[in-house]
DNA sequence: CTGAAAGCGCTTACAG
DNA sequence: CTGAAAGCGCTTACAG
C-alpha cells in the first residue's frame, strides 16, 4: 500500500503535557499506541494482563508524550477519588505541619493529594462535617490525627460509610491495618528512668487532660516506669493543667508553693514546660540548679529556652509517612501496626538534686 | 388512571447521603421534581435562565435529600477540579497553619477543598513540580505563599499555562486581581517610631536574607522611618542574617561584642530576637533594663519568651482568607489588591535607654 | 492477552 | 425559560 494510507493511521499530533495543546488522553495514546483505550486503562492500573511488549511500548509512548490519566475521570469512573484526608483538631502548628510534610513524603508521585481538614471536636456537629469532607469529596481515605484519632464516634462513622482511615494514637485502639502506635507510655517511662538515674527522687508530673489519651499514657508510663524503681509520688505531686502555657504556669505555681518543692518536675508537653520556666524565673528558681524539667514533643520551643529543654521526641513526619502509606495499600485485610517509637533528646534543663 | 400507573413515575427512593444507599444524583433529582437534567444544572450552576418557582421546587428537593452535586462529574465536564493549591516552601509552622485555617475559612460550604503543596525553592526543579501538580489535578487556582511568591518565574508558568494564582507577598509585584499585600514596610516603620518615641537613638538591626523580599522591606520600611525622624544607622548597626534562629545568635553577638552597644534591636522576626536574647543572656545584658528588643510575626514564641517579646503582628489567617477569597471570584477582570495592615504588639522587651 | 459497548455524573453547545 | 443529544476521560462488565 501506498504511504498515503496514512490518512488512515493517527493524526500522531504530538500533545505534550504544557504549553497551549490539550494535554493528552487516553484515547491518544491509544490511537498513536495502535491499541485499544482498555489495554492502556490495564497498563495504567497495572493489570498483568498484558502483554509485556506491548506494555513497554505503551509507557514508553506515555513517557514521551508525558500522559498522566486524568484523576477526575478516573475518579468518576471508581467512584472514589485520589484525595488522602487529614482531619485534626490540634493546636500545635509544628506537629501538624510535620504530619503533613511526611503525608506528602508518601504520597509525592503517586498520584494521589492531601487535602486538610482542621475542625473543631468540641463543636456538636464536626463528625457530620467530617462526613461531608469524605462523601462529598469521595475520599480515598483519611488520617485521624490525636485528638480526633481518639474519638470512636467518628471512627464508627467512617466506617459506617464505607471509608478507610488510619488512626494516629498513643496506644492501639482499632484493628492493626488501622493503626499508627506513637507508643507515648514508653517516652514517659523513659523519662522516668532519666531522672531516677539522676538520682531524684522528689519528683512531680504535670499532666495534660485526662480525656487526652495522650496524657493518659504518658501519666500512666511514667507513674509506672518509677514505682518499677520504686518511687511512689503523692497525689499533691500531680497537677492536671491542659497542654497549655498558661495552665503551666498556673500547676507549676502550685507545685513551687509547697513548703518542700520537687526536685524534679515532667511536663506532659513542652508547652506547660515553658509555663514551669516561667514560674520558676518569677519565683528565683534556677533550672536545672533548684529544679529539673522535663518536656514531650521536641517542639522548636524547646531549644529556644533557657536552659535548652529536655524532652521527648517522636518522629511526627515519620508518622504522617506511615499513616499515608497505609492508606495507600491495595490490600484491605489484616496487617500489622505500625509504630514509631519515642526517644529522648537530652539537653540542659536537669541535673542530679543538689 | 389507577394509581398502578405510578409504574411509570419515578421509583421516589429518597436515597441521602448517608448509610448503605447511593448517593443522589443530578438524575434522581431532575426525576423526582418532574424537571429536566439540565434545569438543575442551571440550579446548581447558579444560572438565572430558570423560573423562580422551579429554582424553589428543586432547592428544596435538594435540600431534603442531602443533594451535592459531585465534584469529580462537574470538574470533568468543566475540564477543573473544585481545589484550590496552596503553594509554600516555608519553615515557619505557624504561619503556614494559621494560612490555612484562613483559606479554609473562606473555602468553607463552597464545594472547594485545601490541597497542600510545600516544596524546595531551592531545588532546581520546584517548578515543574507545582507545574505537574497545578496540571495534573487541574487545580482551580493556587494560592502562593512567602517566599515562593516572590519567584517571578514561578508565576510566569502559572500564567503560561493559564492557571489562576494570587501571590501573597510583602509588597505588590503582580496585577493587583493577583496580590495580597502584607505591607512590611509600615510594620518595620512603626517599629522605628516606637524605639524613637521611647528614647532610642542608637539602635542596631537584624536583617532576613537579602533576597527575600519581606527582609528587604522590613529592613527598608524600618530605615526610612528612622530617617524620617533624624536618626541614621551607621552600617555597623545593620546585620544580616537567616531568619533563624542560630544566625540570629550569631548576629546579635557581633552588635553586642562592640564597645559601645545599640541600646534597641529590631529584628526581622522572632525566631531571630529569641537568638538575641540567647546572645544576650550569654554576656549578662538585661532586657529591656540594658537593651530593647523587638520581633516580627508575633508568633507564639514571643510570649514565651522572658521578658515576653514586642513583636510585630500580621493577621496571617486573614491574609489566608482574602487570597482563598479572590480565587473563588468569577469574574476576571481587575479589582483592586487586597491588603493586610501589620500592628506592633507592646510587650515587656522594650523600655527607655538608661 | 485484547477490544467494543455502556456508563460514571455532570456540562456544553444547540434547539425550541 | 426549558430540554434532548453528545461529550468530558476514564472504567466496568461482557465477549472473544
Amino acid at each position: 500500500m501506498p504511504p498515503s494510507r496514512n490518512k488512515d493511521a493517527p493524526a500522531a499530533v504530538k500533545v505534550g503535557a504544557g504549553k497551549g495543546g490539550k494535554a493528552a488522553t487516553i484515547n491518544d495514546i491509544a490511537r498513536l499506541a495502535g491499541v485499544s483505550k482498555k489495554t492502556v486503562s490495564r497498563i495504567i492500573n497495572r493489570s498483568p494482563l498484558v502483554r509485556e511488549d506491548t506494555r513497554e511500548k505503551v509507557e514508553a509512548l506515555m513517557r514521551e508524550v508525558g500522559y498522566t490519566p486524568d484523576p477526575m475521570a478516573r475518579g468518576l469512573a471508581f467512584r472514589k477519588s485520589f484525595l488522602i484526608g487529614m482531619v485534626y483538631d490540634n493546636p500545635t502548628a509544628q506537629f501538624i505541619v510535620n504530619m503533613q510534610y511526611g503525608a506528602l513524603d508518601t504520597l509525592r508521585d503517586s498520584g494521589f493529594e492531601l487535602v486538610v481538614h482542621p475542625c473543631d471536636s468540641r463543636s456538636p456537629n464536626y463528625i457530620d462535617g467530617v462526613r461531608r469532607f469524605v462523601q462529598q469529596q469521595k475520599l480515598h481515605g483519611v488520617m485521624l490525627v490525636p485528638r480526633v484519632s481518639e474519638d470512636q464516634a467518628l471512627a464508627d462513622m467512617l466506617d459506617e460509610i464505607g471509608c478507610r482511615y488510619v488512626r494516629i494514637a498513643a496506644v492501639a485502639m482499632d484493628k492493626p491495618e488501622r493503626m499508627v502506635v506513637t507508643h507515648d507510655h514508653d517516652g514517659a517511662a523513659e523519662v522516668a528512668d532519666y531522672l531516677q538515674t539522676l538520682g531524684h527522687r522528689d519528683i512531680a508530673l504535670i499532666t495534660g487532660p485526662a480525656d487526652y489519651r495522650s496524657a493518659i499514657e504518658r501519666t500512666q508510663g511514667f507513674l509506672g516506669a518509677l514505682e518499677r524503681r520504686g518511687i511512689v509520688l503523692p497525689e499533691s505531686r500531680v497537677v492536671e493543667a491542659g497542654y497549655t502555657f498558661e495552665s503551666g504556669v498556673a500547676a507549676a505555681e502550685k507545685l513551687l508553693a509547697a513548703k518542700k518543692r520537687p526536685t524534679a518536675i515532667f511536663c506532659g508537653n513542652d508547652e506547660m514546660a515553658a509555663g514551669v520556666y516561667r514560674a520558676a524565673l518569677r519565683s528565683g528558681i534556677q533550672i536545672p540548679q533548684q529544679l529539673s524539667v522535663v518536656g514531650y514533643d521536641d517542639s522548636p520551643l524547646a531549644s529556644r529556652l533557657w536552659p535548652p529543654l529536655t524532652s521527648v521526641r517522636r518522629d511526627t513526619r515519620d508518622t504522617g509517612r506511615m499513616a499515608a502509606a497505609m492508606l495507600l495499600q491495595s490490600q484491605d485485610g489484616p496487617r500489622p501496626m505500625a509504630s514509631v517509637r519515642p526517644h529522648l533528646v537530652i539537653r540542659d534543663s536537669c541535673q542530679p538534686p543538689e
